[in-house]
DNA sequence: CGCTTAATTGATCAGGGTCAATCGTGGTGG
DNA sequence: CCACCACGATTGACCCTGATCAATTAAGCG
C-alpha cells in the first residue's frame, strides 16, 4: 500500500505558488515556512485510523475525505475537505479517522510538534489554530444535523446545497466524489442516493448532465427540502 | 419565560466551593477569577439560538442540553453537557444552538470578551481554550458516528455506554434526561427508544429498575451492539 | 471492441415512524 | 388516606421509507 508513495516536490515554482497562496489566505508568516508541500493521486491514503498524530494537513487543491471504518464493514465519511480546509489535527496520540484523496490533490503537511512550539511563542499562530478547531467543530455539528434529517431526498438536497457553496453562485456543480462517497457521508445506500438524485431531476429541481455534474435549477426548492 | 430568573449567588460558601472545584480541574489561575456562578432549575433556558455570543458556560453540576429546533418542529439535541464540560463558546456573532438545563444545575458563566482578552496575554488560558474546542470537536464527531449507526437498538446501546462512562465502573446508571431527550439526541422517536430499551431488557442486557435508572448487566453485549 | 467499474432502475422486505390505547408514577386536593 | 388528574412511558397495529437483492445501463480504458 505504501509502495505507491506520495510525491513531495520542492521545485521553486511550487514553493512560489505556495507562498502566494498562503499570503492570500491570511496565514501568519511563521506558519508559511513551517509546512511542506505534498501531492496525492486519486484514492491514495494520507493517513490511517490508529496511526500517530505527528502531522496534519491543509488542502491547497483537490478534495480529501476523512472517514472511519465500522465493524460491520460500513464506512462513515466524516467530512469532505476542500481548498483551505485543515484536517488531521487531533489532541490524542492516536488518529480517530483515516484520510484519503478523493481526487488528485495538493496539500501542505505540518509537523504538529513544530506548530505547537510556534504557537507557544506566537499568538497569531495559536489564534489561527483555534479558528481552525472552531471551524471544524461547526462543520461536524452541521454534519450531525444532516444525519438527523429524516428523508433521503432532504439529506441529498442539503448535501448538494452545502457542496455547491464553495462554487459561489455557479449553478453547474462538479461532484468530485462518487455516489458511494455521498452515501457514506449521508448514512444512506448508493441506491437511495441515486434514486433521490433521479427524483430531484424528475421534479425539475436539478439536472444531471454528466455523471459527476449537477445543475441546480431550483435552489429555492432545494433550500425548502433541506430546511 | 424570563420571569423565572436564574439565581446568581455570591455567598462566600459558593465562591469557596468554586475555587476548590476549579483547582481540582487544573484550571489556569486567571480563569478562576473571571467567571460568575449561576444556578438554573429544570427546563430553564440558558441561551437561545440566534442570541448573542457574549457568554459561555462551564458545568459544575447537573446536565445541560444544547439543541436546534428544526423547521418541521423536530428538535435535534446536539449534546448533553455534564460536570466539567464547556458549552456555548462560538466564533460567530449569533448562536447556532439553544441550551437548557436538563435538571437543576450549577454553572460558571464567562464573558467571552474578557476571556479572549486574557488569552492574548496568557498562554495557559489560550491552550486551555484550545483543548476545550478540540474536546467539543471530538464529541461532535462521535455524535455523528452515533447518528450514522443503522439499528435503533445499536444507537441506544451506544448511547447508554457513552452516558455510563461518566459514572466510572458503576452499573446502576441514573438517566438525567427523558425518553424524548434521548430520542431527539439519537434521531429516533420516543416510541422506538422505549421499544429498544424494552428489548434490551428482555434480552437481559440491561434492567430498568426505575423509570430513570438503567442497570447495565452485560456490558460486553452492549459494546458488541455499539461496536 | 470487450472488459471493468460506477450508476441506474426495479421488486421485495424489514425496520422504524405514526397513530392510538393503556399503564404507571407522582402530585394535588378533597 | 385515597381519589383523581396529568404527564411520561410502554405497548400494539399498521404503514411507509429506505435497505437489500438483482438485473440493466452507462462510462472509462486498455
Amino acid at each position: 500500500m505504501n509502495a505507491q508513495l506520495a510525491s513531495v516536490k520542492s521545485a521553486t515554482s511550487i514553493v512560489d505558488a505556495r507562498t502566494a497562496w498562503m499570503a492570500s489566505q491570511n496565514i501568519p508568516a511563521p506558519l508559511q515556512a513551517a509546512g511542506c508541500v505534498v501531492e496525492m493521486g486519486v484514492g491514495r491514503e494520507i493517513f490511517a485510523e490508529g496511526g500517530d498524530t505527528e502531522t496534519f494537513y491543509k488542502v491547497i487543491s483537490g478534495v480529501v475525505r476523512t472517514y472511519r471504518l465500522l465493524s460491520d464493514g460500513r464506512r462513515q465519511i466524516e467530512a469532505f475537505h476542500t481548498s483551505g480546509d485543515v484536517f488531521g489535527f487531533e489532541m490524542g496520540e492516536e488518529r480517530s479517522l483515516s484520510a484519503e484523496a478523493v481526487n488528485d490533490c495538493t496539500m501542505i503537511c505540518y509537523r504538529r510538534r513544530n506548530i505547537e512550539c510556534l504557537a507557544q511563542k506566537d499568538h497569531g499562530v495559536s489564534q489561527h489554530l483555534f479558528r481552525i478547531a472552531m471551524q471544524n467543530l461547526a462543520e461536524a455539528q452541521s454534519h450531525s444535523l444532516l444525519l438527523s434529517r429524516r428523508g433521503a431526498v432532504e439529506r441529498v438536497a442539503a448535501f448538494l446545497l452545502a457542496w455547491s457553496r464553495q462554487f459561489g453562485k455557479a449553478r453547474l456543480i462538479p461532484l468530485a466524489m462518487t455516489r458511494q462517497d455521498i452515501a457514506d457521508y449521508l448514512g444512506l445506500t448508493i441506491e437511495t442516493v441515486s434514486r433521490s438524485l433521479s427524483q430531484l431531476e424528475r421534479d425539475g429541481v436539478i439536472a444531471l448532465p454528466g455523471i459527476r455534474e449537477v445543475r441546480l435549477n431550483d435552489i429555492a426548492a432545494l433550500q425548502n427540502l433541506a430546511a
